[in-house]
DNA sequence: CACTAAAGTGACAGTAGTGTCACTTTAGAA
DNA sequence: TTCTAAAGTGACACTACTGTCACTTTAGTG
């Protein structure tokens, strides 16, 4: 009944994954996005009313494969299974942290459909935090995790180690192995 | 012998600062900065051939005040004043910090001045990371540091903990002071 | 085979930036 | 007072986006 699609939904949103991992928030242009995909820019718009909409629309996606992954989580036994499930997942998705980082580039002013994308991804946000929280607690309630720690700082070492620099190019299993100690015993000789 | 100027380099230097940090590395424009200091547009260009150069030469000379308070370090005694000391001026200058994650959006092609500028801001990396350096060689000398993590993690993990956003607005002095025992201590109880 | 409707196109108008330059303004020297 | 040169201006040409829309293409239907 219709002409052939030239490409796929799937293949468009890796491509708009690529595309912001490569340039950034800022830089990303749906002339680069068409180009990719061998289309005219004017066919993106077929799809999307504009380029918000398009981004928040992704950037929704991308929470929710993230939070399917990270709701098992609640099957894991105990607190160090879970913190070691979450570490493990957090270094496998480096890309997902990045893109998350541009959530907060999203202007404020918006058409209806990217509002309300943006308005889900603030609940996925949440939802993230509210998993994230239920694991720290069983932490704190197991007696492994420091009582006195807000579970805020705790949360926010968590995400903010990924994007530490690997400059020196350390092997990624030393690289995370190390990561993981100073997270959980520090950096100091334990007599100190 | 010539007209008043209407800002000092002080003041062009501060507006520019705020607005980087106001709208980020990418949303900077000349009007923007023209606006801020209330010039027109072209007068900026009388100081500047370009944007990039002036951006580079603001960052070299943030860079340049942010090294002699950091040379200060080597006039401590022992590795745990010299942690203490990084670590204050790190939380001190959290300013300093975002602006140095500016330096990888600078683009590759530049003008020959914004170029020199470029290279010497990569200089000046380099003579960060060599102080930093000798303060962890130090502390590992002294048995403070464990010997196997390698400087790299340390270095990063100093550098990014101050980009850790504070949601939920813990109080400073309770933020500083879990952040420095995560660091030094991890986030899990001892007998773990 | 002709019709339909989805898919795709490219020219268009609009906006917002960059860097340039001939010109105007003005403080101080001669 | 006149002259000079630095300081400042605003119009100009250019580039690179965004979003629109009348039009073309094409796979499948009747």
């Amino acid at each position: 009944m219709a002409r052939e699609r030239k490409f796929s939904t799937d293949e468009l949103y890796r491509a708009v994954k690529q595309l912001l991992l490569e340039h950034g928030y800022d830089n990303f242009t749906i002339s680069l996005l068409a180009e990719q995909l061998d289309v005219s820019r004017g066919t993106i718009y077929k799809y999307f009313e504009n380029k918000e909409e398009l981004l928040t629309e992704f950037m929704v996606r991308e929470m929710d494969l993230f939070l399917l992954e990270l709701k098992k989580v609640e099957a894991k036994r105990g607190f160090v299974a879970q913190f070691d499930y979450i570490l493990e997942l957090v270094f496998e998705n480096t890309d997902f942290h990045q893109i998350l980082s541009m959530a907060s580039l999203i202007p404020a002013h918006l058409t209806k459909k990217a509002l309300s994308n943006k308005k889900r991804l603030e609940q996925q946000h949440f939802e993230m935090y509210r998993l994230l929280a239920d694991v720290i607690r069983l932490g704190k309630e197991e007696k492994k995790l420091k009582e006195h720690l807000p579970d805020s700082v705790i949360l926010g070492f968590i995400f903010q180690v990924i994007a530490i620099p690997n400059y020196f190019g350390v092997p990624k299993p030393q690289w995370v192995a190390s990561i993981k100690e100073i997270l959980m015993h520090g950096m100091f000789e334990q007599d100190n």
